[in-house]
Parts: C-alpha cells; structure tokens; sequence
DNA sequence: GTGGGTTCTTGTCATTTGGCAAGTGTCGCG
DNA sequence: CGCGACACTTGCCAAATGACAAGAACCCAC
C-alpha cells in the first residue's frame, strides 16, 4: 500500500491485497476517461498522467486539473451525487490504474471498516490538494506559480502543452512563454 | 437536517436527533476558534461567520477561507491527521454549532452507520467549495470574482473587513477599493 | 470633545498581464 | 518535397494590478 499511495495514512494488508486482487485497468493515452454529462467513475491511477477541464461561458476550455498517479482521479459532486459530470478528463499517457464505482465502493466500505479510513483519507487529500492550489492562486504570482508546479511535477511538463498548463494557471499561454523566457534568462 | 444543513445530501431524522440531542457551543465575536499550531476541531456551525487565515513566507496575513453558517468548519490535515495546523480560524459575529472531536466523530460513524454518508457528503462539499474557488481565480477577472462574492453571500460583506475580502481574493485593498468604485460607477 | 489607532480611499507611477497579429518551428500527410 | 495544421514565441500597445504615500472616514478610550 505504501508503494501504491504513499502519502495515504492508511496502511493495511487487507486493503492491499483487496486491491491487487482486482484486475488493473490500463489506458492509452488520449482516452477520454470521463466525458462531460456523464456520472464520473472513481479511477484509482496508479501510473500515468491525466487532465481535467471545462469551458467557461464563452466556451473556451478551461483546464482545471492535472492528476499524476498515484492519486485518486474523479469528480466527487457528479460521483458521489450521481450527477452528470460537467468536466472532462481525458489520459496524458498511458495510464495503469483500478476502475471503482460506487457501488463496488460502497460494498467495500461496509465489508471492510478499514477501507472507510483508506477512502476518506483519499477525499481529505484531494480536498488539501484543492486547497493548496486555491491558496497558489491567492498569494503566489505566474511565474511562482510556474515556479512551483515544475518543482513539484517535472514530469508533468513532458506530457502536457503549454497552453494547458497555463490555462490550468490562469493566464495566458502568450503570459507563459513570456514566465519561460524570463526564467530561462535568470539562469 | 434540511433545515440544518440544507445543501446536504443526506436527510435523516436519527442524524437530526442526535445532533439535536448534542450541546449547542456558543461563540462570541473575535473569539479564536482556530489557533496555528493546535490541532484542529471539528466545528459544525449552525449560524454565524468566521474567517480562516494563515501567514505567507514574508509574514503577511492571508484571508484563506470565510465561513457561513451552515458548514463544517475545520482545517481537515490537521483535524484527521492530528497534526499542528498552519490556520487559524476567528469568528466575525457570534455563532452557535456542534463541537465534534474525532473520538466522537468516530464513534457516531462506528454506532450508526448512516451518519457516515452525511459525514462524507460533508467532505464532499468542502472539496467543491475548494475546487469552485480555485477555479474561479482560474478563469474569472478579480472584478468577476467580488461581484460573485458578493452575489453569494451578501450577509459576509457586512461582517468581513474589506482588506480581508481583498487577501482573499488575492488582490491589494488598494485594487479592491478601484474596483468596488468602477462597479459603483456602472449602476 | 480630543487624540490616536485603524480602515478605507485616492493619486502617481512602475510592473504585470491581456489581446491581437505576425512569425517560427515541428510534425504528419499526400 | 510542399502543404497545412498545430503549438509556441515575439512584438506592440492597452488594460489591470501592485507599491507606496497621503489623505479621509470611522471608532473608541479617556
């Protein structure tokens, strides 16, 4: 389990072998993993990257995640809410992971009171990982945005376009070449 | 329980019970809810405002959240990772609630398994609380995001101090001030 | 009242970012 | 090879925002 999730509390053979007794589901890159106006999966990524996005009002794409496994890749109001999603997210590469749905989610979570610890440890990540994100945006500017995201994810920036991960940043594309330029000349 | 916590998905009369069956905690203007380096409560806030906030890297303050009843008030790291948090949490008026630890909390999920849906619907709300805010610094201009603000929660701006709105947005008080002036302006 | 502290606004100027259009580079296809 | 599609960069100017300082408005204790 520490080789699955490694930022998890949770760490318990039950869960680890429940897991690795079910079939992996791998990708390719460019599926689309989940499609607006469809109820999101719970796909739990071991390897590969995805992207999450929208549009806003005037239709232009938004991208509003960026998901690295491991890590749990999902839309928890249209998930949990049985909703119809409003996101897309579609493979960066080919990715390896365990397909859930709430079904098989709830079932675990009533057969095995651990799992209810494992999959609330994983909503409170993603909700730090939202938060975290939130507070980037408030108190850091582009270019340590920037600065923070490639620290953090180089690997991220050999799958994804620029034009992504500026939008996932909330500027410009033509603001991100600039952010590159000026970095590159710093060094 | 609507009437509690109306967005909730969850709508139980044992819920609705126990809770009513629970100590009403009262608290009083400017009282520290939060304070960093504390582990975090479970704050379950029936009416009233309060604010969230942090220091960045050069000690400035940072207005992280704004709380309206009703909603789950806590800092998740910190409260289900028993670590020391790095917020601190103020109320902006009186307020009344439930204080919940995680022994409680722990033992409601065990006793009565229902409490443990609405306990997840809870987290699932604060992510898209989260996940909503981040991306309206994504793809929303600052003037945007104060019309939003204030279209959402007017009740706020009359208890939140503006430079504290400002941070929160992540502008100067300086810019703030412009742009509720340029929207003064247009009406 | 008066004084002092705090909050908010305003002015001026520098910096950052956006919008638009043109240019470069790369890639795959016929 | 040449063409077009797409991603990225660059230049130019306008708009938005920040930094700093001064002033106005408000509150509150004495």
């Amino acid at each position: 389990m520490n080789r699955l999730l490694p930022q998890m509390v949770v760490t318990d053979d039950r869960i680890m072998c429940m897991l690795e007794a079910m079939d992996e589901v791998h990708l390719t890159k460019g599926e689309l993993v989940l499609k607006q106006g469809r109820v999101s999966n719970y796909y739990l990524l071991l390897d590969g990257y995805m992207r999450g996005y929208t549009h806003d009002e005037n239709g232009a794409e938004v991208t509003t995640n960026f998901f690295a496994g491991p890590r749990a890749v999902l839309d928890a109001t249209s998930f949990f809410g049985r909703q119809p999603s409003r996101e897309n997210i579609v493979t960066l590469t080919d990715c390896r992971g365990y397909l859930l749905t709430l079904d098989v989610l709830n079932k675990l979570f009533h057969e095995m009171p651990e799992f209810r610890e494992f999959g609330r440890a994983i909503l409170v990540r993603e909700l730090v990982i939202a938060q975290e994100q939130k507070l980037a945006h408030i108190n850091l500017s582009a270019e340590d945005r920037y600065r923070q995201l490639v620290e953090r994810d180089a690997g991220l920036m050999q799958h994804a376009q620029l034009r992504h991960i500026a939008s996932f940043m909330g500027v410009t594309d033509t603001s991100l070449s600039r952010i590159r330029r000026e970095l590159a000349n710093k060094k």
